[in-house]
DNA sequence: CCTTGACTTGGAGTTAACTCCAAGTGTTAT
DNA sequence: ATAACACTTGGAGTTAACTCCAAGTCAAGG
């Protein structure tokens, strides 16, 4: 495949999928004769991967030094999990306050809907 | 209150809560005689406010638009409430992307863990 | 053979959200 | 009253994560 392919596949810039490969958040990408990257199935993978941590927030630093554990081979599972391990540690306590933010916008959207209903209550007896 | 005493109680710095007031995130703090900031508890629930919905990822932008719906009283509160609520999608919605995020990282920590048993059971054997 | 157009690289520019700094003023302790 | 210190303002600097750009390469069509 090529960079115009997955850009479009994965609705992600062609300049972001260079950068993601010049830092290292993905492995470096085959390229054909005229030097020209053809990505595979397993890059494709890797982008569906970095994509779906980054859409939580996992920061990009983070990320690299995961795929550069796993280029590291079978010595770095350990660490690799033990990685995971924090990230989602502290993905759970973003959602957690990200639920209670979401509790006070509900609370706050309620109270806004008293509110125009007691306004038009008052419109409506001033109407009388 | 002080600006060092609110800093202390809201774990925000005293640059940050001058950045915030010069933004229009929080409404301005009084001043006294010498000009300086003098917090009342209306600020506080501002700050209080403000820090949770920033917790959660609502932009500044927003935030301070907002804000300053809010100083202009009454009228506002139909476009208030639609603020939020266009905010609170947007907070379910990535509240979603993270939820799958976080079983994906359950699913490859789960891996991990099982690789690594795999590894120490073939350990013992090759010990015998 | 020359142009068009997609691609390459390295590096500069942008945006959001702080964070720090310099210069100046006012308050407090000795 | 003078040094030490907290506070003021406006503006510059920083960081993460892109995003854009310039200069160059290369294959294909007229």
């Amino acid at each position: 495949m090529t960079i115009a392919e997955v850009s479009k596949k994965f609705d992600l810039s062609q300049d972001t999928l260079r950068y993601y490969e010049r830092i290292g958040l993905i492995p470096s990408v085959n390229r054909n004769k005229g030097g020209i990257r053809d990505y595979t199935e397993e890059d494709c993978k890797w982008i569906v991967f970095i994509k779906c941590m980054r859409s939580a927030g996992l920061p990009i630093e983070v990320l690299i030094e995961y795929v550069g554990l796993f280029q590291q081979g079978d010595a770095t599972i350990e660490a690799r999990k033990e990685l995971l391990i924090g990230q989602r540690k502290q993905l759970i306590a973003r959602m957690e306050d990200m639920q209670k933010t979401l509790e006070l916008l509900n609370y706050k959207i309620e109270s806004y809907e008293q509110t125009v209903v007691k306004k038009e209550k008052e419109l409506k007896r001033s109407e009388d």
